[in-house]
Parts: C-alpha cells; sequence; structure tokens
DNA sequence: GTCCAGGCATGCA
DNA sequence: TGCATGCATGGA
C-alpha cells in the first residue's frame, strides 16, 4: 500500500481486498451512495467524502493527508492485512467459494454512537428503508455539511426530541428506543467510549442492557461500531446460513468470526431464497 | 390483500 | 430458561 497526495486528494495504491460496492453497499453502513460512475460518495465522522477507485488506486477526492491519516485510513481498516484473513477464512469450504466470489468486502470502523442508532433501526427492517429513514434523521437533526450532505446528529441533539419526533422521521415502533437511548447516552447514562474498552462479552452485556437493544443489534454494534471483529450477528440470513453450520463455527473463523459473517451474509442474501 | 425485512419487549409457562 | 405474540412502515 502506498499513498499519496495528488492535487485535492489522497491516492492509495495497492490496496488488497477493497470492493467499493461490495464494502459500502453490504448493508453494514448506510449511508453511502453509489453514483453512475461507480463513485461514492458519503459521510462519516462528520465529514463528507467523494470515493472511487480506478485501476489500482483508490481516490479519496477533496481530502488532505491529514484527514486521510486521522479518519479514513481507519475508518477502511487499511492497515489490517484481509488477504490474509481472507486465506485464513478459505479453509471453510462454503467461504473458500464466497470469498472467491465476493471478494473485496471489509469492515468499516464505524463510530459507536452512529452504529448503534442504525442497528436500533435496523431490526425488523429492510436495509433500503434503513437508508431511507436514517437519512431523513440526518437531514432533519444533522450538522448541514453542504451539497445535501449532513453529519449524523450528536446524541445531545437527538436527546431534545420526543418519541413523535421520531416516529414522524417513519422510526414506527423504534421510535422509543431512539427516545431513550438519545437521552442516556447524552446524560452520560451510557459511555459508549467505556464501552468500546471492555472485553467482547463484557461490552455486550452492558449493549444488552440497553432498551431495544437484543443479542442481533448489539453483535452488530460491536463489530462495526467497536471494532469487535469477533462479534458474529446473526438475522433472518444467518440464521439460514446457520444449516450450513450444524456442529457450529469452523475453527478458522476464531478471532475473525465477524468478516465471515460478513461474506456469508453477502452470500446468503444473493444466494438464498 | 398477504408477506417480509440485518428483532425486541413483554407476558407466561 | 424458552416460547408466543404484538409491534410500525413500506416495498414486493
Amino acid at each position: 500500500m502506498t499513498i499519496k497526495k495528488i492535487n485535492n486528494s489522497v491516492v492509495v495504491s495497492d490496496v488488497e481486498c477493497l470492493d467499493l460496492d461490495l464494502t459500502l453497499d453490504c448493508g453494514q453502513a448506510f449511508r453511502w451512495e453509489r453514483g453512475e460512475d461507480g463513485s461514492y460518495c458519503g459521510v462519516a465522522g462528520g465529514r463528507f467524502l467523494k470515493i472511487r477507485k480506478e485501476n489500482n488506486n483508490i481516490i479519496f477526492e477533496n481530502t488532505d493527508m491529514e484527514v486521510f491519516n486521522a479518519f479514513w485510513r481507519h475508518y477502511f481498516d487499511l492497515d489490517r492485512d484481509y488477504k490474509a484473513i481472507c486465506d485464513k477464512l478459505k479453509e471453510d469450504e462454503l467461504l473458500s467459494s464466497t470469498i472467491d466470489e465476493y471478494y473485496g468486502i471489509r469492515i468499516l470502523n464505524q463510530e459507536p454512537w452512529e452504529a448503534l442508532c442504525s442497528f436500533v433501526i435496523s431490526q425488523q427492517n429492510n436495509i433500503k428503508r434503513i437508508k431511507l429513514i436514517i437519512s431523513r434523521l440526518c437531514k432533519a437533526y444533522g450538522d448541514d455539511l453542504g451539497n445535501g450532505y449532513y453529519s449524523f446528529p450528536s446524541p445531545q441533539r437527538l436527546s431534545q426530541l420526543s418519541v413523535s419526533d421520531f416516529e414522524a422521521l417513519g422510526l414506527g415502533y423504534r421510535a422509543k428506543y431512539l427516545e431513550k437511548l438519545s437521552k442516556e447516552v447524552a446524560g452520560g447514562n451510557i459511555d459508549l467510549q467505556k464501552i468500546k474498552a471492555l472485553s467482547l462479552d463484557d461490552a455486550r452485556k452492558e449493549l444488552l442492557g440497553i432498551y431495544g437493544v437484543g443479542i442481533k443489534v448489539a453483535n452488530c454494534a460491536l463489530l462495526f461500531g467497536f471494532e469487535f471483529y469477533s462479534a458474529f450477528p446473526v438475522d433472518v440470513w444467518m440464521k439460514r446460513v446457520m444449516e450450513y453450520y450444524p456442529n457450529g463455527l469452523p475453527e478458522c473463523f476464531n478471532g475473525i468470526e465477524g468478516i465471515a459473517q460478513q461474506y456469508l451474509f453477502h452470500w446468503a442474501r444473493n444466494n438464498l431464497k
């Protein structure tokens, strides 16, 4: 991997295992939009980014080296050896063919607050509508970043809302979950950074204590927002996949269960039912 | 019209 | 502990 500043962009060459479609539009993050040219625009960490792939280069447009190194480098998990991870996972028969077919999925390091909210919203919902609701939430209560892009609203901002304010965004019965969660985090009763520093089991216990957070939402938040690569979310799609593992998860998943899961999730959505 | 979506809280056994 | 049920919304 080599990194260069070219004009207004940061250009990263020779990145193994990063397919923008598979990574940004695979149900782990809900704020990226694909342009007709295959580029993606989105917001993370309060920053707008346009990213595209050109031959062997990943181009981070309108980004300087400081912001790239401070934020996007970690967001895209660029310092993790996904090739080695995928090679290990391919010891499993199902993943061997799945990774060949869908090589390039990475786990994004999203912010804990956004990930937790997003997956509370995700429950009993489909990806298209999750995106729609989050988009409305950001437009209504996030900071205006220009060109129709908005930051994900802070817990402080959302703590000022009522249940009916959330319902107006189409949150349905999840409105009361978001309302309470926002107030708890804004008020300091829930400390997400502290949870991030715990062991996986302890962090999961903390999240499971939150109103509206069950085992699936907790594991998604842990994997996508708290950097726990062993978290293994099982939703309706993964329940179908689990029939292929009647004796439990294979040993080659150890420590990287979450990455295995994301490939299997993608495979299931394309191949099962 | 019915079924389903990256499920959860609640009540009851 | 495990299981049944209700829950908001919108697309297929």
